[in-house]
DNA sequence: TCGCTTCGATAAGTTTAGATTATGATCAAC
DNA sequence: GTTGATCATAATCTAAACTTATCGAAGCGA
């Protein structure tokens, strides 16, 4: 399809302006028959006289007048658009979404949430909860901008930075509160609740024990740490929870938290995001963000 | 100013649309390194990146999204203008601004304008009622867009055309209606009331009686041909009107009318315009109309 | 892990479109 | 009739855009 340009545009509009083929040409910068000759090829495209040339005066027709109205929409526009990219290069605009892990995202999303509204006021924000491999899966998929998860992830298109390191701390019952800290290989003696299949804090706490991974175990396997903290305090045995997750799960129950002694089970939480992100640049500074949201929590 | 073309923005629809460099470029009637080298000349313009290219699939980075429905605005906009032009060559829109003599406006228009937008319903119809030489300065100076008034008007850079030919009738009081005819050399004799200077009826009718234009008479000179009519009525003298003019003046106003022997006197009346209009083709049209408008009125 | 395939980027060469300068034609004004 | 202003046309040149050929990275199957 051969078609106008918004050259001609450009140029069509100045004339329109000007009503004089020299001055209007000399204010594109360009040669008064190029705009003679760039004129004469729009009106030919579009099968309609533009202007009406008097001998002393150029004046649009009344098509003219239709279509540098509409002219004057397309340039702004496409000047619009120069201002979007500008605009887009200096903040952050426009949909984020974000993947969390199901032991992360109740206790550190709402303070990431609110930081990140504050920082990128513009931002649309996005959150999907579910366990690694499906975050990684849709973030290869570009169906993510980055997610939160436990490191090392090891996918070499996806560039990883370490945000916290936290401990986990043993849950048991309010009585067992004086008994002697386990080890982790007497920890293999107790009954120790776990979340189910897919969860990688299952496989850390699995692996801090020295027990492999994968088949589920005769006790019954929990969705939620908050569950698990419950079938604790319902006497049902101890479990392992992550160090950001006690003050909101054991404020409203009977149960005991003890942390270990060093070396202490713990886990690297850390961002990661698609090497090829154009998004890179903005994406340390979220995690800086993010660092800044998950640091004082252990504290408080 | 260096700018963005809608070449660039055809191509980037495309590739947005397909995600595929060599398909969007199969689509857009060219080579895959065309395609690639105008997404990466866009994007370097706008200076942010539009697609995130991984290795098996090419995605809209956030900008990108927002780019592109911009771009389709834009395209469609642009597209816009070409329906426009058809459109415009195909039936009259828009203004059209006609100009037409006092003598012939309140008997002619009401039929003209009701027959113009009948046959064009898009027409934004602006009348100008004055006499010929202002008219003929506005329409040379591109305020009109045609002039109905009396012919010859013999300016080079306008056409002309005929419409109707209309016989002038002399008007005396009901009471004079059996005295004999008077010819052209008798009338100079009687009191002839005339229009004001610069109508052309005026001088028409000096010309039919032998008596130079030009400088004011004795008697009151007249601003209308209805004026004229009330002061034959009143006893004040005769006068001369266009056959046109008859019903509408003469309705109400005790006088009779009558027809001069042949060769009667009359007027031409015809249309012109610049012959530089682009509404050329559309203007004869409009003769026919305005033709077709007046014939009928002689016999009514 | 090693080809094999897919796909986008890059390079070199060709074509086309747009620009320039010079000149022509028209018209109004003197 | 001559002159000056103004837009169109012509001839030429340049720069942008496109083409074909090739490269390089990444996924995928054996």
């Amino acid at each position: 399809m051969i078609n106008i340009t918004l050259k001609q545009l450009r140029y069509f509009e100045a004339l329109a302006r000007h009503g004089h083929f020299g001055r209007a040409a000399e204010a594109c910068a360009i040669s008064q028959p190029a705009l003679s000759m760039q004129i004469k090829e729009m009106e030919d495209v579009l099968g309609a006289t533009l202007f009406e040339r008097g001998a002393r005066q150029v004046r649009l027709t009344h098509f003219g007048e239709v279509a540098v109205e509409r002219a004057r929409d397309i340039l702004r526009s496409a000047d619009e658009l120069g201002d979007l990219a500008r605009a887009s290069r200096e903040r952050l605009v426009g949909r984020f979404r974000i993947g969390v892990i199901p032991t992360i995202a109740p206790y550190l999303l709402p303070k990431v949430i609110g930081n990140l509204k504050e920082s990128y006021p513009e931002l649309d924000i996005h959150v999907r909860e579910t366990v690694t491999p499906k975050l990684i899966q849709e973030l290869k998929e570009g169906r993510l901008d980055t997610a939160i998860v436990a490191l090392p992830v090891s996918e070499s298109s996806l560039e990883e930075i370490p945000l916290i390191q936290e401990s986990f701390v043993l849950v048991r019952t309010a009585g067992e509160a004086n008994l002697p800290l386990p080890n982790a290989d007497s920890l293999k003696e107790m009954r120790l609740l776990l979340l189910e299949e897919g969860h990688c804090f299952r496989d850390q706490a699995l692996s801090f024990c020295n027990l492999p991974s994968g088949p589920p175990r005769e006790v019954l396997d929990a969705s939620s740490l908050s569950t698990l903290v419950q079938m604790v305090s319902a006497g049902m045995g101890v479990t392992l929870i992550p160090e950001m997750a006690v003050p909101v799960e054991t404020r409203s129950a009977p149960v005991s938290v003890s942390r270990f002694e060093t070396p202490e089970p713990n886990r690297t939480i850390g961002m990661v995001w698609r090497r090829s992100s154009p998004l890179a640049s903005q994406l340390t500074e979220i995690a800086d963000i993010v660092r800044r949201s998950a640091e004082p929590m252990p504290h408080q």
